[in-house]
DNA sequence: GCTAATCCCTAGTTTTTTACTTGGTTTTTG
DNA sequence: CAAAAACCAAGTAAAAAACTAGGGATTAGC
């Protein structure tokens, strides 16, 4: 799980499509202008999003891009990893032909951690984002994610959690 | 809060050290040849986590690098912006001078994201992920692993110790 | 005091990734 | 048919990541 400038504009440009739910579609040129950011890109970016099922376009006069499921079913994660697609991170794979133990242990730790992180986001959904009170409600939450990292049974804590957060 | 390889380097790096506490210090080189990096990229990143106050080197043989902290009082947050320091992310600075409404409520609610992954790294500390019931365990065998190494019995030995880890 | 191991700097270069440019084609509305 | 949009592909420019080379400055052990 990778988070660089390109994740950011893939979000908010998947922001400002959430925010026009129900109106017409959202066209490029709008966004582009709206992130200062050249067309062209973003037609590479959203070409990644469509392939992953994440928007539709609509050609023609009056076309554009929307959404392709509800609020609720996108995920930020899903969102950033839809535009990165490739991200090994570990260079060794995780289970890897790492000779030390040291190391695989690092690798092992940080392949943890990230999988935490995707979760952390995969558990925030666009509609959380747009309905902001809830949001500070799903920060609360995260006391409990943490809670479950210090015991070590961090994945049932984590699923838990996100279905919580997920479920209204 | 960015997120990339380079912050990844210096958690796995800082893990590395915090595997080692107690004994004595970890060595750049060391570091090197695990994360399979260069020497003196590694050593411009802890340039950087010196200048941060999360590491302190002694320099002559028998030298290397110890946390300048507890463990717990590191998280990974403070690692990853070490390394990183500019990342203003938000082109428009945050309260910016977005002309547009719609603008600024998009860049307004990436900061707000933004700040909750930042939250979130930044409580889990180095402690959280070295003291894993799990790693420890693991930890312990590393004198194994070491004996290992020089016995030529190292396989079975890791391969015992990362299952010990992805078991749960 | 010499030597080697180590941290510590600085100024580059190469490689990779990001972001943009250009120049299209296709679909659809009016 | 004309214009507005999505779609596509090949290349270029700019930025960031990662490395290279060359040196100090400290310190432990001989």
């Amino acid at each position: 799980m990778r988070l660089t400038t390109k994740g950011r504009y893939a979000v908010t440009a998947m922001l400002d499509l959430a925010l026009q739910e129900g109106r017409r579609p959202v066209t490029l040129q709008d966004i582009a202008v709206n992130q200062e950011i050249s067309l062209s890109y973003l037609e590479q970016l959203f070409a990644r999003l469509r392939r992953n099922g994440l928007v539709r376009g609509t050609r023609g006069p009056g076309g554009g891009y929307r959404l392709a499921k509800e609020l609720d079913l996108i995920s930020i994660a899903s969102i950033i990893s839809a535009v990165d697609e490739k991200a090994d991170m570990t260079r060794c794979g995780g289970e890897a032909n790492c000779q030390d133990g040291e190391k695989c242990l690092t690798h092992e730790l940080w392949a943890e951690l990230s999988e935490k992180i995707f979760e952390f986001l995969d558990g925030i959904s666009l509609g959380d984002l747009v309905r902001r009170p809830e949001v500070l409600e799903v920060a609360e939450r995260q006391e409990v994610v943490r809670q479950g990292l210090r015991s070590g049974r961090l994945k049932t804590v984590v699923v838990e959690a996100s279905s919580l957060i997920s479920s209204n």
